[in-house]
RNA sequence: GGCCCGGUGGCAGAGUGGUUAUGCAGAGGACUGCAAAUCCUUCCACGGCGGUUCGAUUCCGUCCCGGGCCUCCA
């Protein structure tokens, strides 16, 4: 059996992955916030989450994978509040466009996508749990997870509670025990959303849905615990403790065994952020660029570097796959066994299994095509897509990816015909400076032109 | 202040103790009336300084620079 190896956040290195249960891999990640569209930052998470899938799904029989959508939050009763905009109904909205943007990516949904609304009793739950074993307080209307109660708290993110305390950031509730100690539930005004419980009308603090949601969905442990860079601490490093002291475990790894994380995007060299002004997002993104450019983009750094979203990135990805398209358009009348995993593109997959290396992997990419005159034009074809498939690419009709296609776009197709037709005439009465000038006319309607044995061809630029 | 991650050719971006990454761009050539596409050839590299070594871009130390996290964040 191939090897998968992956980076363990905990720990910081690079381990050979060994499953809880090789008959089913289970993979949580955390999701989305649903309050907005989502950004280049939230589908790099989402594609590359999705690529590990696609390999371990290569590998193993079964994979589960479970990912989130958070649906209550702070951020959300904001937005809702200044949008005059029920709750439900913006929750709503967002998760669905969000589904649809990285369907558009290529992203496949995940097997289970929970929400926290719907799965407030198992918070509460552990909540109770956790007070009735003393590792939660209840003061002031709020439950405070004591972080001091967990020997292994910080393990994940490297750092001590004294750290911590130097960068003096913490939010400083009065009634905390201690600064670090975060909320696993808080009170909610008579206008902000809430659910009974033992502790008043309320709602749960940020870390303890993933807590609930991850278990409930997956059992325990599970293999992999995927998130942003950014989740790392607090967000993980929460959750580890909260269910490690509501079960009784001690390492994390009882928990979930691999913790993965994904770097960030930077746009044109620049933190995406609001106040700058320059967040992607999704949506507006794939309305100018096929979404598989954007995934390959998305997939040409290797998924723990930060990845610089530039104009030159999208060009080069549309570029390379323009290169595979062609190919495939040239023999979009071979046959190929698609099945069959031929050599090459094993090397693809060996690529990917070493911790995703997407770079190596599309260098592979390349060579089966640098290789085409070796072997027959459907073998490389086979191993092109077999290659594509597992990457998430190379799916659409060429034709249609070229511009052969009417694209359902206005284009006045007999007009086109008739001057491609004048460029011919003109062409064989050695007026090159005419047929040059027809050429450019077809060009600035977004057409292009191309003299081929087979005679001239044309296709949406 | 603490913790973490990087610094590779014009750009993007892997990897390796001694041998070609790869793509785009550039140069030359084939093809073409010219283009486009395709093919062939080719230039360009490993932040600074020390150390280990027969030999380091690759290991160690140190310095400089950049990014992230420590508060909500993918």
């Amino acid at each position: 059996m191939t090897e998968f190896k992956i980076h363990n956040t905990y720990g910081n290195k690079k381990e050979v992955f060994i499953p809880n249960d090789p008959e089913n891999i289970k993979v949580y990640a955390c999701g989305p916030t649903v309050y907005d569209y989502a950004h280049i930052g939230n589908a790099r998470m989402a594609v590359v989450c999705d690529l590990l899938i696609k390999v371990l799904k290569e590998i193993y029989p079964r994979v589960t994978y479970v990912s989130n959508i958070t649906d209550i939050d702070d951020k959300i009763i904001e937005a809702a509040t200044e949008n005059n905009t029920p709750i439900e109904e913006l929750t709503n909205k967002f998760s669905k466009i969000y589904n649809e943007d990285m369907l558009v990516l290529g992203v496949q949904l995940p097997d289970l996508q929970p929400r926290a609304t719907q799965h407030i009793d198992k918070m509460i739950n552990l909540i109770s749990n956790l007070i009735e074993n003393d590792f939660a307080y209840f003061t002031n209307a709020h439950v405070l997870f004591s972080v001091k109660k967990y020997s292994n708290y910080g393990k994940l993110s490297t750092r001590t509670q004294e750290e911590q305390i130097a960068g003096s950031r913490v939010e400083i509730l009065e009634f905390k025990d201690d600064p670090a100690d975060f909320v696993l539930w808080k009170p909610s005004e008579d206008d902000q959303p809430g659910w009974e419980s033992p502790w008043g009308r309320g709602r749960p603090g940020w870390h303890i849905e993933c807590s609930a949601m991850s278990e409930k969905t997956l059992g325990l442990p599970f293999d992999i615990h995927a998130g942003g860079q950014d989740l790392i601490f607090p967000h993980h490093e929460n959750e580890i403790a909260q269910t490690c002291c509501a079960h009784k475990f001690n390492k994390p790894q009882d928990y979930a065994k691999y913790w993965f994380h994904n770097g960030f995007v930077t746009v044109e060299g620049e933190k995406m952020s609001k106040s700058t002004g320059n967040i992607k997002l999704v949506n507006n993104l794939i309305k100018s660029i096929p979404g598989e450019v954007v995934r390959l983009a998305l997939l040409s750094s290797h998924y723990r570097q930060p990845l610089n979203w530039s104009e030159s990135t999208i060009k080069q990805s549309k570029n390379t796959l323009d290169r595979y398209y062609r190919f495939l358009y040239d023999t979009k009348d071979q046959e190929t066994n698609e099945k069959k995993i031929e050599t090459t593109s094993n090397k693809v997959l060996d690529a990917l299994c070493d911790d995703l290396n997407t770079s190596l992997a599309l260098a592979e990419l390349s060579n089966i095509l640098d290789n085409k005159n070796n072997q027959t034009k459907s073998t490389t074809k086979t191993q092109l897509l077999c290659a594509g498939k597992i990457l998430g690419i190379l799916g659409e009709s060429p034709s249609k990816w070229l511009g052969y296609e009417d694209q359902g776009e206005k284009f006045d197709v007999s007009l086109i015909d008739k001057l491609i037709q004048d460029r011919i005439k003109a062409r064989n009465n050695k007026d090159f400076t005419l047929a040059d000038s027809i050429r450019i006319e077809l060009n600035n309607m977004g057409i292009e032109i191309e003299d081929t044995q087979q005679g001239t061809k044309w296709r949406k630029k």
